[in-house]
DNA sequence: TATAGTATGCAACTAAGTTGCAAATTTCAT
DNA sequence: ATGAAATTTGCAACTTAGTTGCATACTATA
């Protein structure tokens, strides 16, 4: 619990309850978080608006990364990566399992190198993949 | 033009102003479109609820396909591959301009295989790339 | 050309997200 | 510890995207 004191110190963030709560769920959630879950998992009942605003400060602070999903919904994980502000450097491969709906970020697995036409150059890739997780193997 | 009444036909869709409007405006369009881009094209005004039905109608039928977006708007293009009423198989790259914003379908690159954690097991594998087209090249 | 079957457009509604602003909370220098 | 300044919060009001029900218009078929 201290160590979110001091995640929010360390990014010049002033402590504040909202803040304190949304953080600790990231810190002791596995998966990834919508803002859904953040507005029913947190106990003290946060406003809608303070958790948006929340989620937003904590993303241009390199604290947590948007997850890029393919049903469009929108999910926020914590960067394991050197991240800071204005710079994000999560370039992990998301997967997301049919079953539980749990959302991972894979550290440890790189993107993969893809070789594109003639012409065309490459900023970012995501990568996100579909499947079982291994809680759920069918 | 012909043709356009030719997919409706071999899909059992009837043939009214609004399909054809969208399939040719499909047909004659290099990237992907928005459901905002329909509207805006269509030349004879098109409600945007039969917008939102038609586009619904095409993917059902695999006429065309949604493309993943990392910065979750929605994106349609014609499946070019063999899909059909609730079968797609739209496996390829999809490449986002990050200059002129087109979606380009990469047919003719495959999907990458990615590596997972020991007991995760792959469905699907959405690989989205930013960064310039040929045509913008920096 | 009449009829049955579809598709369309409208209205009304829901869900997600944004902005302005006054009140509350936090920070920081005394 | 105290109070002023700076920041954050919660509310209201608004916007945008998308959905559903239903009466009307259109399309297919005999
Ligand atoms: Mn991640
Ligand atoms: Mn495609
Ligand atoms: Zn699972
Ligand atoms: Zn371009």
């Amino acid at each position: 619990m201290n160590a979110v004191i001091d995640i929010l110190k360390e990014n010049n963030l002033s402590i504040t309850d909202g803040r304190k709560q949304i953080l600790s769920l990231f810190l002791k959630t596995d998966g990834a978080l919508s803002h859904a879950d953040i507005e029913k998992e947190a106990h003290k009942k946060l406003d809608r608006i303070t958790i948006y605003r929340t989620l937003q400060t904590f993303v241009n602070k390199g604290i947590i990364h948007v997850i890029p999903t393919t049903d469009n919904s929108i999910l926020y994980a914590l960067c394991r990566d050197e991240c800071s502000e204005g710079h994000h450097h999560d370039k992990h491969v998301h997967f997301v399992c049919n079953e539980c709906h749990t959302t991972y970020c894979l550290e440890q697995i790189d993107v993969p190198q893809v070789s594109l036409p003639k012409g065309f150059s490459e900023v970012q890739t995501d990568v996100v993949v579909n499947g079982y997780c291994a809680k759920c193997k069918p």
